[in-house]
Parts: C-alpha cells; sequence; structure tokens
DNA sequence: TGTGGTCTTATTGTATACACGAAGTAGACT
DNA sequence: AGTCTACTTCGTGTATACAATAAGACCACA
C-alpha cells in the first residue's frame, strides 16, 4: 500500500530550490547563524542561480532568512524574545478566528477530522510530518473562520511557527498523542460553537510552549 | 532651502524596480485586474528583467500582485470581502497593539507626536504623502508595543491598507484634518495608558472606512 | 611585533541569451 | 459557414556570463 500523501518534487525548479531549501532550515542542515552561499545551494538543489534566488527571497520574506545585502542570506537564530512574540501572535489570531467561528455559528470543515485521523495515523518519530500535520490543523481553524486576510496573515506566521514545532516535538514538550487529543477537543467544541470551551481549550493546548523559552535570556538563540 | 529628506533613488535596481512599480499600482498606472508584463515593467523602471521579477515577486509576496505561473503577473483587484477581512484584521492587530501599550505602561514614542506635526504641516491634496504618514503613524504604535513579530505582520499588511487609505482620501471618506485631530487624541490617551479611551478612539477613528465597502456585493472590484 | 594598506579572491547584483509553454491566428476540411 | 488543427508569436522560466563590491590575506613599514 503506497502511501496516499506522493511528495512529487515539483516541476518548477524554483519551486524545488524552495523546498529543499526549507527541508534543510527544518532539519537543521543549514545552522541558525550561518551564511547560505548561493552556489552551496544550487549544488543541494540542483538548480541555478536564479531559482535559487527566488526561493531565497520567499524564505526571507517568510522570516526563515535575514537577507544582508552583498553578504548573502543569514538562518535567522530563533531569539527568546521572538519566540515568546511568536507566541503571542498565534495565539491572538487563533483566538480571533475561534471567536468568529462560534459567534458566527459557522460550519466546521471535516478536514479538521481528517487531519486528526490522519496525525492518529502517522508514526510519532516521523517529526516533518506530525508538524506539517499540526500546521495544517491550526491552518484549517483560522480558514473557517472566513477571513482570507486572516488566513494570509496566519501562513506568514507558519516559517517560525513550524521551527518552533520542531523545537517543541525534539525536547519532548510535545507529545504527538496529547496533542492529537486536544485537536479532537478542539474540534468538539467548535462543532458545538462552544466560544468559551474553545478559548479554553486552545489556550491550554498552546500552554506548553512558553515553557520553550520561559526563563530564556530573550536575546539568546535557542539551541537545537 | 532644500528639503531636509531627499528622495534619493535606492542604488540597487531591484529597490528601484520595486519603487518604480509600486507607484505605478498606488497611483493607478497598473490598473487593477489587469496584466504588468516584464518587458513593460522593465522599460518603466529602466532596468533588466532579474531585478523586475525579484521586484514583481516580492510585491506578490506583499499582496498587490496575483502571480500566475506561465502567465505574468495580474494586479490584485481589491474586492468589498478583501477590504472587510483586511478592516477586521487590522483593527485586531492595532487593538491588541493598544492594549499592550497601556496595559505595560509602555513609553510612548516621540515618533508619533513629529508624525502628527509633519501631518498638519503637509499640504492635504499630496495624497502619496498623506498616505504614507498616515501608515507610518499607525506603524508606529504597533511597533510601541515591543512586539517585533506583531509589528511584521502588521507591515504585511501595508500594501492593501495603504491602497484602502488610497480609496478612502480619494472618496472623500477622509479628511485629513479629521485624521490628524484624532491621531493626536490617540496619542495622548496612549501616553496617559488610559486602555479603554484608547480602544474607543481608534475604534471611531477606523469607523468611516466600513463606508469604503458596506452595501458592496463583496466579489466586486473597488472602482478606482 | 603591530598596524595599515593594497591586492586578490570569492560572492553577490545585474544583464542577457536560450528554452519551454501557452495563447492567438490562419488555413483547410467537413 | 463553422470548427478543428497546426503554426507562429509572444512571454515567462531558467541558465549563465559579466560587473561590482566587500572581505580576507599578505606584505611593507613604523
Amino acid at each position: 500500500m503506497t502511501r496516499p500523501v506522493e511528495i512529487r518534487e515539483s516541476p518548477t525548479a524554483r519551486d524545488r530550490a524552495y523546498d529543499g531549501i526549507r527541508a534543510g532550515l527544518l532539519q537543521g542542515t543549514f545552522p541558525p547563524g550561518s551564511f547560505i552561499e548561493e552556489a552551496l545551494a544550487c549544488e543541494v538543489t540542483g538548480v541555478s542561480r536564479t531559482p535559487v534566488r527566488e526561493a531565497l527571497n520567499r524564505l526571507a520574506a517568510e522570516g526563515f532568512l535575514d537577507l544582508h545585502p552583498r553578504r548573502g542570506a543569514m538562518v535567522k537564530p530563533l531569539t527568546g524574545t521572538e519566540l515568546r512574540d511568536l507566541h503571542e501572535v498565534r495565539l491572538m489570531v487563533e483566538s480571533h478566528a475561534v471567536r468568529r467561528i462560534c459567534r458566527e455559528a459557522r460550519p466546521v470543515p471535516a478536514l479538521l477530522s481528517d487531519l486528526c485521523d490522519q496525525h492518529e495515523a502517522v508514526s510519532a518519530d516521523n517529526l516533518l510530518a506530525c508538524v506539517d500535520l499540526n500546521r495544517r490543523f491550526h491552518q484549517a481553524i483560522v480558514a473557517a473562520a472566513g477571513n482570507t486576510v486572516l488566513v494570509q496573515v496566519f501562513d506568514n506566521l507558519q516559517a517560525n511557527l513550524m521551527r518552533m514545532s520542531m523545537l517543541s516535538l525534539q525536547s519532548g514538550l510535545g507529545k504527538t498523542a496529547r496533542i492529537e487529543a486536544e485537536h479532537r477537543g478542539l474540534v468538539a467544541a467548535l462543532q458545538t460553537h462552544d466560544e468559551a470551551a474553545a478559548l479554553a481549550l486552545l489556550d491550554r493546548h498552546l500552554q506548553p510552549l512558553p515553557q520553550l523559552f520561559r526563563g530564556l535570556p530573550g536575546q539568546g538563540p535557542v539551541p537545537g
């Protein structure tokens, strides 16, 4: 039985470059603080400099990289304060979405339950897959609010949210079983449009994350 | 007496292309719904296709353009629903910033008053300047909240916010004198960390904007 | 031995040539 | 006369060559 989700590589060179570099960023092939030279990225992804540059620009716009003119692309180190700020904003966005869904009694897409099922099926040590399913779940909640701009805003956070999610799983803070259970609870609350319960569940679901950066000096980058 | 702020054109070709195309987008040289061909953009900005492509990619990431593969860059038409969504999100972000400033009793930067002064000094029919000052004012408020991620999120909205601001001024809804007065009131409330007053003023300040898209069918693009 | 300057080299910024694909048009056949 | 097909043309996608700049190393001089 082949896996239902085939990772077919994109036909365009730019997307291949983007996928390759982003995977390297998430998996630590390109460590935070280091510079990614275009020639190296070309070797890794197998395309020429033009699509590589476009991919680097996109990754910079998404917050993975800092572009230094005439210097290159530095892998942006995630600092404690940045994680804290990121968490605050994601909570603001998702809470807003939850409120809108409940108050307007919007239908909850079946996709949410599907993603929970997939989450249950996937192996717990497949970190990349878990991170991706988690991302799609929260993305679907925001999308269910029916505000395209809000979705776009949330998408712009995805880069660093995925890194934070990766850190959480690697540190052992996030257990996929618990995460999946909490996701199901959240879906149930949304389906009954119970705003208070949904907000509480969301808050509780994201509660462990601040432990990642609590006690950090703030400026220091997070190891890993 | 020369102006203190020289608009020196950027030394890099990419930024010249970006500035040129963006100005054209805001001023209507490239009408919504039309396609911008790279060759045309090259002629207008005087640089070659490479920096033009980078500029187009950036503008697409900022929400000005929709990139159709193998088709080109379409100037994204602002629909009624999009304006409504945008307004909802910007209110969410700025309200969050105001709350943080007041609750944490953060210092209010002098830049805010400076911008009010500049707003008072500038000619009311210089639409581009007014839009830019307005943008910088609201940006400064978000920045004063001290959350870098929130600032980044707000920056990502700027493209369409500026278009909305332009529409508001052109339609006569926004009077620069009133805007400037409300800005000063908001600054005063923030300085005393009066959360309720600041939130009310912010809400009132942004109140006229929904008139831009109220009554619109939603799907239809906004004229102008 | 330390410091300053210059030269080299490596890497980014830009331009352009080529490839691929899509869309429009014209012609032929039904 | 209408429709389908093939060809042409135009525009994007990609690769590569060239230009400019900044960093680093090496040498000379104090």
